[in-house]
DNA sequence: CTTTACGTTGACGTTAACGTAAACTTTGAA
DNA sequence: TTCAAAGTTTACGTTAACGTCAACGTAAAG
């Protein structure tokens, strides 16, 4: 019941079949199989919003595989532990600045928009007087 | 003066001499010459500064493009300038969406960090009884 | 005057992430 | 039963973003 065929996962996310097999060749999916063809269960499903999320982001497949993988820890040992640990941190601070960056864009997107208001505002300006010259200037 | 040699860009961005000239084949700079050889501006070196950090956000060279196409607006008439606040207007509200999912990941790696440290405490306690019952584990 | 460092222009190679086409099977509905 | 829809594998094609190599120019330093 909880499980799904490759056409509906194409459907909820927006992305061609081919992908998807694409994604099970390197590995980053491993659906079960009815006989021939894919069964997806809700953690492919998982798995796969994680994948694409991080496309969004532009981190690479291998990128969004490593990150996948800290979160099915197998409850590993001491060391492994905090091996684990030290790349969890890596990666958050990666994506704190990433963030830095995506903000400095903002601001300077929004300053754009206020230089075009301004610009806009500008003409307006200058074509308010000219309303009550609009005559004059038919002479 | 305030004139750069295509090395000096390579050693401030830390990127090859090829790609420098790569985003001047496809038109993202164009640097003057002096005789052959490529004289960079501070306004070069601004744009190549917003093209890496839209790469290091994962855009492509042809979305950095759109951006720094807007930064210099050649200030238009009218319709051109709502058509260009409209973009940037879009340009925005993407990079918010993307934000969103950036925070979402960065959340997830935090409660993932959360339950590794949990997991290291847990077995900090179960190692802690065991160390007044080492010598009898030995027996 | 030759070495060393930096520059140039082709032009072909490479990697990631799929697209696309061919040839085939399986399955539920008319 | 036949047809249409959805599935499969295999394999070659494509695009972006450079890497890499060859062959060459120039200019200051030893």
């Amino acid at each position: 019941m909880g499980s799904f065929g490759i056409r509906d996962l194409t459907r909820e996310f927006g992305v061609t079949a081919r992908t998807i097999r694409h994604y099970e060749e390197i590995g980053l999916l491993s659906p079960e199989r009815r006989g021939q063809t894919r069964v997806y269960s809700p953690a492919d499903f998982t798995r796969l919003k994680l994948i694409l999320r991080g496309k969004r982001l532009g981190l690479s497949l291998e990128e969004s595989r490593q990150i996948i993988q800290m979160y099915d820890p197998a409850a590993g040992n001491r060391p492994q532990l905090e091996r684990l640990l030290a790349r969890l941190r890596e990666q958050r601070d990666a994506l704190l600045a990433r963030r830095r960056d995506l903000d400095a864009m903002l601001r300077e997107l929004e300053g754009a928009e206020a230089g075009c208001l301004a610009a806009l505002e500008q003409q307006a300006r200058a074509a308010r007087p000219a309303a009550s010259t609009r005559k004059r200037s038919l002479r």
